[in-house]
RNA sequence: GGGCAGCUAGCUCAGUUGGUUAGAGCGCCACGUUCACACCGUGGAGGUCACAGGUUCGAGUCCUGUGCUGCCCACCA
């Protein structure tokens, strides 16, 4: 007799599961030898976690998509690889360890040294690594483990100076002075996707520059704003519209057309600045007329404070419109002053240090931080008279995501790579569809984004990451270099432009002396972190190499990703992957939500409003927390997340809150009792018992995993002992009804589960297969098999089949929840191990494990309607008759008399069905037809078109019954007049289609039906004395 | 400013090409523990499908507009 505990325990299960599958190496891939076919093939890399940090919930809810996908796969008899990893993450992981270092030691990067930083980062990264590996092995993702990767180790670096070498060759790397967004505090550039806006309080000041030597009729002065006082000291122009009038006609015509099309709701907006331009036409234009005809001179102005002349130039980023029509240009520190400088071939002066202080080209403000300088450059404009007003005004500022401090544009040499001529291709797959987006709608995104064909800043002024495989030197001729190379295919070089050379070569070092007389100096910077992310696809696989695995696994199948990196990653893997290879890194890519909190707000460390998967996984199970996760994937953008504290000491769920959830220590509202929370620091609150961040949610999955515990130990103790096996033929016609219905289901749900999985659409998978084990399985199937199972005559028909419904289940439902399925599985090994479906291989054992069983596939002919209806039949009256039982408060085993009206074709579906109507609703089934008929006064339900009368005698409660029927009645009254208008209704009738109508015909009779019994009934029951008993007794 | 998405039960979400009386999980209410499972069972209550128009015989579903929420991109001295 085996008998298992009475609650699933998942901590031991996780921990056996675990020992099983990596002594088996289950979830390894090995690629052929080279030459032999591949056969079917799914593979997918794994967006590689930062190693800055733990693994939080959306990186959860990612691997678990990917792990169903992968483990569908593996069982569907693909040769699957998961290739597994983690990412360097450059400037985030850089900062994160430089800010602790400042934190805990007080110490600079510059005071450790580059060696000792990059040293420090190792080790956090050897931390962090195998704390993320540790995570995904508790999720259960079947990553083949003996392949992790990282960004940084030497296979990805070969791939990415081998990619980057072949850019360079091509004359796709560029060095520059362009504008970067410059992080003062790591002392980098940044791209523009690691800057965020954030709106600040600050001023706009009006400063007046004078003209030099004003002619009659000139202004004396101009007056140009700016939100950034101190950045004049690096102005070398001051702009106007070269034709100002032209400009306002412009704009008044576009604010004509607009207000022509707009809502009366808009007008006075767009009145209000017609009115603006009108008054601009009258007061402000003659001088911009004069200040533009200057400009056409070469006229200058004075630039305040440093007393420099600077050219009045007309440029159409002035605009007439805006402030006071002009507009100081500061090349080296504004984006579109930049542009403006180029156009004009202004001189550009940079005042900025890398730290952030002034330098010397702003004069006597050299040494001041921006901020102080700020203030000098403004109290010293206004002690000069030259500071016409100052409005307070809120400013979006440019921040690092990086360090969070604000962003100084600043002009400096930086790499990039151009991108015009190898985003083409990346455009052109997803087009053409050779890639598709999953939902489509992202694709939108991912193309409007590449067709800019920005050029990709890829230097970083950092210590952690890829050095950039460029090396310089000077005061050598090609010659010497075409000598020291000689015979060297990975290097090349182009000039420099200031008479040296740039070195670029895929060898990981070149000598310091490979050129004769002078030292080959290595680029100082590294390359950007999504440079060696672009290659992950092929870079893992062995690339530049002709690895088995790359031409086995390459393509891969699918990416499984979010959307917020659509462009930073996905676009530039397609951008790179056909670069190096020539072919697409991956066929599909499955978008998924991101997680939100209760108020909307994304998820982060940061904010402290996270879950952390180890408290799930911990305290609900791994299993629990995917099939919660699976269950949210929708093709929804975003799902959210409320999240609550669970009190150590009493279990009460306490809501977090923007409040609450910053916290160090909470004291639990219900029994008192303090908790620490993420935020503990102090030694005190360090010493209170951690009170988990959980959610609700996970409890669905953690109960969906007990009841499949539980319904095995039924199946286990209903073999009591003996094996379940050979088991039944499932396509002979000679099955019993509950049988046929079984067999149907299990087709239907597998063929919806194998759909639901192809389209990527997790949360349905989840629900129809929750819905499946629970409601039909457990609640009717198993049900139905008990007096089955205690008729000897039935008896192994019955455990055979309870054996096939749960194999099936624990096979479709074993990619979302591996542990649960796998432990079971193991369970039924004892008992039933010789058991075989018709998937698999009648001759060979059953798998070890229920990670390489087949995936069932039964035919489609199994599935049979007329049974499926028939059941649903059942079911229906089976739920009426409960109905009338509850609303009488009829107790459970007390059996009643029950008559079932139904027409003919009904009742005949019926009436094989009546032992289990009889058992499941405890009744005995009196007469069953068309001409059945309740005795006076029963209580009566209407169910899948029959009526169904339970004779209550003593117990029916007469005035509840007729309050209810009352009701009930009217309910109907609504329904027959709502149909008869639209049946009265002739053009309904000429237009609709004809079935249309006649369902609608059959349904108005079937209602009328109903309300002519419930009428009768209730007549009946008024004209009965009361009976104020309404249990009877 | 441009774009994308969302708004359906107290909460979190489904709702496939328009066609009965719009569903699930959790929560709530009532009843029920010698029954595989109280991490359970049975039943119930709870919705003007954000709002306003339109198309249609018929709209949660299609169209237009409005409001609110979130995200992405660009950004005005």
């Amino acid at each position: 007799m085996t008998e298992l505990a009475k609650h699933y325990d998942h901590r031991a299960a996780q921990a056996r599961c675990r020992t099983l599958w990596d002594a088996a190496r289950a979830w390894h891939a090995e690629a052929p030898p080279a030459g032999s076919p591949p056969g079917r093939v799914f593979s997918l890399v794994i967006p590689p976690p930062n190693v800055t940090g733990a693994l939080h919930l959306g990186h959860a809810l990612n691997t678990t998509l990917q792990d169903i996908l992968v483990r569908t796969r593996r069982m569907q008899g693909y040769r699957t690889l998961w290739m597994p990893g983690t990412d360097h993450a450059g400037i985030a992981t850089q900062a994160v360890v430089e800010r602790r270092l400042l934190e805990e030691e007080k110490l600079s990067r510059h005071d450790l040294g580059r060696e000792a930083l990059v040293t420090r980062i190792w080790a956090w990264k050897e931390q962090y690594e195998k704390r993320i590996l540790g995570q995904l092995r508790d999720l259960g993702c079947s990553c083949d483990w003996d392949r992790v990767r990282f960004t940084l180790d030497e296979q990805c670096g070969a791939a990415v100076r081998t990619a980057f070498f072949q850019l360079f060759r091509q004359g796709l790397v560029r060095r520059g002075k362009r504008l970067v967004n410059w992080d003062t505090f790591l002392q980098t550039a940044v791209s523009d996707d690691e800057v965020f806006h954030e709106e600040v309080k600050g001023h706009f000041w009006h400063i007046r520059y004078s003209c030099v030597d004003p002619r009659p009729g000139e202004p004396a002065s101009v007056t140009v704003a700016t939100t950034r006082p101190e950045t004049l000291l690096g102005d070398t122009a001051v702009a106007v519209h070269p034709a100002p009038a032209a400009a306002l006609d412009a704009v008044e015509h576009e604010l004509r057309t607009k207000r022509a099309l707009a809502a009366s709701k808009e007008l006075p907006a767009i009145d209000a600045a017609l009115d603006d331009i009108a008054e601009r036409r009258r007061d402000l234009l003659p001088l911009l007329e004069t200040l533009a005809a200057m400009a056409r001179a070469g006229r200058q102005v004075r630039l305040p404070l440093l007393d420099r002349g600077i050219p009045l130039v007309a440029d159409e980023w002035a605009k007439p419109e805006l402030g006071s029509g002009c507009v100081k240009i500061t090349p080296a520190h504004d984006p579109n002053d930049y542009e403006v400088g180029l156009r004009q071939r202004l001189p550009m002066v940079n005042i900025l240090n890398p730290d952030g202080t002034l330098n010397a080209a702003a004069g006597t403000y050299s040494g001041l931080t921006i901020r102080k300088a700020r203030e000098r450059v403004v109290a010293d404009l206004e002690a000069n008279g030259q500071l016409e007003r100052v409005e307070d005004r809120l400013i979006e500022l440019a921040h690092s995501d990086r360090s969070k401090t604000p962003i100084e544009p600043y002009l400096a040499d930086q790499w990039f790579i151009q991108m015009a001529e190898i985003a083409q291709p990346a455009i052109d797959a997803v087009a053409s569809g050779r890639i598709r987006i999953v939902p489509e709608r992202y694709a939108k995104g991912y193309l409007d984004w590449l067709s800019e064909k920005r050029d990709w800043p890829v230097s970083r002024q950092l210590w952690w990451g890829h050095r950039i495989p460029i090396w310089h030197v000077a005061g050598v001729a090609e010659i010497d270099l075409a000598a020291a190379f000689a015979g060297h295919a990975t290097v090349a070089w182009r000039s420099d432009e200031a008479g040296g050379w740039f070195v670029c070569s895929s060898d990981e070092t070149l000598p310091r002396d490979t050129v004769a007389g002078q030292p080959l100096i290595h680029d100082p910077d590294v390359l950007d972190t999504w440079f060696s992310s672009a290659l992950w696809p092929h870079s893992t696989l062995g690339w530049p190499a002709a690895t088995p695995e790359l031409a086995a696994f390459y393509p891969t199948s699918t990416l499984v990703t979010s959307r917020d990196i659509l462009t930073l990653w996905v676009a530039r893997m397609v951008i790179m992957g056909v670069f190096d290879t020539g072919q697409i890194p991956f066929h599909e890519v499955s978008i998924h939500p991101k997680i939100l909190d209760r108020y909307g707000e994304t998820m982060s460390k940061s904010k402290g409003n996270g879950v952390d998967p180890v408290d799930v996984i911990e305290t609900l199970g791994a299993d629990a927390l995917r099939f919660a996760l699976a269950g949210l994937a929708t093709e929804t953008q975003d799902v959210r997340m409320p999240v609550e504290f669970q009190c150590p000491a009493c279990g009460h769920l306490l809501e977090q809150t923007t409040a609450n959830r910053t916290k160090p220590r909470l004291d639990c509202p219900k029994c008192g009792q303090p908790f620490r929370t993420q935020w503990a620091a102090s030694e005190a609150d360090l010493a209170l018992p951690r009170g988990p961040a959980v959610s609700e949610k996970f409890e669905a999955g953690r109960n969906f995993s007990n009841k499949l515990w539980n319904a095995t130990r039924f199946v286990l103790m209903s073999l009591d002992g003996r094996p379940g096996e050979p088991l039944p033929a499932l396509d002979t016609p000679a099955l019993e009804l509950a049988d046929r219905w079984l067999v149907s289901r299990l087709a239907s749900v597998c063929r919806e589960a194998r759909q639901a999985i192809d389209d990527y659409r997790y949360a349905e998978l989840a629900r129809v297969l929750y819905g499946f084990a629970w409601d039909e399985f457990c609640s009717a199937y198993l049900e139905l098999s008990k007096p089955r199972l205690a008729d000897p005559a039935h008896r192994d028909q019955a455990r055979g089949m309870l054996l096939v419904g749960l194999d099936t289940i624990l096979r479709l439902l074993h990619p979302i929840m591996p542990f649960v399925t796998e432990e079971i599985w193991q369970q039924l090994r004892t008992v039933a191990g010789g058991r075989r479906m018709p998937w698999d291989d009648p001759c060979g054992p059953l798998p070890d494990s229920i990670m390489t069983a087949r995936w069932p596939e039964p035919p489609a002919d199994w599935i049979d309607e007329r049974t499926e209806r028939q059941f649903g039949s059942f079911l229906a009256v089976v739920g009426a008759i409960r109905e009338i039982r509850a609303r009488q408060n009829v107790p459970p085993r007390t059996r009643l008399l029950a008559v079932i009206k139904a027409p003919l074709p009904v009742a005949e579906l019926l009436e094989p069905m009546l032992p289990a109507i009889q058992g499941m609703a405890v009744v005995d089934v009196t007469a069953i037809g068309p001409d059945a008929c309740g005795s006076p006064g029963a209580a009566t339900a209407t169910a899948a078109g029959c009526e169904v009368f339970v004779d209550l005698a003593d117990f029916v409660d007469i005035a509840a019954e007729i309050a209810r029927l009352e009701k009930d009645n009217a309910k109907t009254e609504g329904f027959i007049e709502s149909k008869r208008k639209k049946l009265a209704d002739e053009k309904f009738a000429a237009r609709a289609p004809e079935a249309v109508v006649a369902k609608e015909r059959a349904q108005l009779a079937e209602l009328e039906d109903r309300l002519g019994k419930g009428q009768a009934t209730l007549a009946e029951l008024k004209a009965r004395p009361a009976n104020d008993s309404a249990t009877g007794g």
